[in-house]
DNA sequence: TTCGGATTATCCCAAAAAAGGATATTTCTT
DNA sequence: AAGAAATATCCTTTTTTGGGATAATCCGAA
């Protein structure tokens, strides 16, 4: 098992987070308030500089209005098939 | 956001992966040996003493041969529900 | 019950990662 | 270009992790 951070899949997962936030109209600040956390906390794990672990992706998701099911399933579904058609 | 290690939800969650490797009929060993990691990981993961990231935990699930997707589901659905009908 | 092996949990502690306020940098809007 | 808004980075103190070694627990057999 390779480390997740840093990888390209985990840039992939974070993306999908992000494109959520943007999606939503939502500031780092504000999701960070939702959160209970600093803005920093929001740039750090969207710039890969932080792991999230599931619980952490689940609550940030709703908390964009996303469903964490489902970015979960679009992430392991895109996974490994970078080539093919 | 409230600590996602040592709260109830991470056990449930892990709870599922426990269950599943049990399901599958696998050690400790053996699934440490298939993720690369020594048997120590997957003890100290199962039991509650370090987190897994969302790619970990999509990784072991497919190690031991669980639909990560569904268990997250499973996870997201039970969520919270702890009383109600 | 006692023995032995299998399985899982805990120790240790150096190394790595995280917290989070403060500050710098980048980006937008006008 | 200026000012504000948004995001990224710094810095220092805590917290967490890695993983081999060892301890504790479990379980069936005799």
């Amino acid at each position: 098992m390779q480390k997740s951070l840093r990888s390209a899949e985990y840039h992939r997962l974070i993306g999908l987070l992000v494109a959520a936030r943007h999606k939503a109209g939502i500031r780092q600040q504000a999701l960070a308030k939702k959160l209970g956390k600093p803005q920093s906390f929001v740039a750090k794990y969207e710039g890969g500089e932080r792991r999230l672990d599931v619980i952490e992706f689940v609550t940030i998701a709703s908390a964009l209005g996303a469903d964490p099911v489902k970015l979960i399933r679009q992430f392991v579904r895109t996974k490994g098939q970078t080539k093919s058609t």
